[in-house]
DNA sequence: GTCTATATGATGATAGAC
DNA sequence: GTCTATCATCATATAGAC
């Protein structure tokens, strides 16, 4: 009846399949997102995550399906975030506030917390045709959300009237994800650069003609 | 004395090493740009050149030779697409009008007329560190282009006097180059999409709530 | 200039021992 | 679960004939 828990030497081989599998999948995404798709093969995957390449079919069918999981949890991973970030905003929330708030928590996750979300971004235009399908849904799932978001705040009017929801969402989300191949922690944290890219897209590049500004 | 201007049987073997180089590297930045940098084996492009790999190795030393001049060539003609344009608009043009006019004319080269420009866009991320190094300078000096005609507008008052140039540039160009995953031009042209980017960019997306706007 | 042939090495994937 | 050994394929690059 004495079921083994699981092993109370916890020296050497912690293993178990699922901390295998988890460890093979954090080590890829880090590579991915180090050196593209077809920059990292399965023996420096193997490698990293300490054992041989042929081990990894054990937890994998095929570099592809490894892929796949990495894509889509980068995503979800993201998407969770802005998400949990918005439910966090007071009910009453501007415009600004609410565009804020994705901004930042969508850099985050890219810049900062996950291996998974930059893999995602770095590789998508490199894998084959096939895996990008397979990786499309919770991708489109991320967009919906977007234009969701756009569209509810722009009926409430805390959006301009006139603004172009799509072309919103992919210059804003094309811009952020780019900021992944510049970055640099060093000029300022993931807030600074939240920051400037939110007073950019809220204000504009328009020379502010308000009544208040002063002379012209 | 008479030297063999070139051979007058045009119909086969238009040859000539200029013509074979030029047509390898016109057919290598389409390539890339469809499949990425590792996608494209050597014979791939020399079979679209129709020839065999090795003749390659008679035009270029090797692969990362090849695609550095790829590199180059896309940056040098967007730089000098938005050059051109910009220096056609009148001496008085606004600051809106330098606006949508530089976006146009990145998005003209980048999604329609330049394959290297594509290329490059799309490849800069995979390719090996040293060929990065390589093709570093001619992108700094568009990056320079940049961040000059942005001051310049600025000091003279055609832009808001508080915007970040350096970010105002990182996003913009993140942005324009982020299109190329996803335009389409059944969707409506480059010139529509140029419109969008540069009327959100230019007015931000903060409800118009000046004077003359009607109701709040 | 382009060909053929080949050197040399890396890759994704499989099979079977333990 | 991980190992070792190996297969078949593909890669970049080179050498020498024509």
């Amino acid at each position: 009846m004495a079921r083994p828990e699981r092993t109370t030497e916890a020296t050497k081989a912690e293993s178990g399949a699922a901390e295998s599998r988890r460890r093979i999948l954090d080590v890829a995404a880090r590579l991915f997102r180090e050196q593209g798709y077809a920059g990292v093969s399965l023996r420096a995957i193997a490698a990293e995550a300490g054992m041989q390449a042929g081990s990894l079919y054990y937890h994998f069918d095929s570099k592809e399906d490894l892929v796949v999981e990495i894509l889509d949890e980068g995503i979800r991973t993201v998407h969770q975030g802005v998400a949990e970030a918005v439910g966090r905003l007071p009910t009453g929330a501007g415009g600004e506030a609410l565009l804020r708030t994705a901004i930042l928590a969508h850099l985050r996750s890219l810049l900062r917390l996950s291996d998974y979300s930059s893999a995602n971004v770095r590789i998508f235009g490199q894998i084959p045709e096939a895996v990008r399908q397979r990786s499309l849904p919770v991708r489109q799932a991320y967009d919906r959300y977007w234009d969701e978001l756009l569209a509810e705040a722009r009926g409430r009017g805390l959006l301009r009237a006139d603004a172009d929801l799509r072309t919103t969402r992919l210059l804003l989300i094309g811009a952020l994800n780019a900021s992944l191949e510049w970055f640099e922690p060093a000029r300022g944290g993931v807030e600074r650069l939240a920051g400037h890219y939110a007073d950019l897209i809220w204000r504009g590049l328009a020379p502010a003609a308000g009544p208040a500004t002063g002379r012209e």
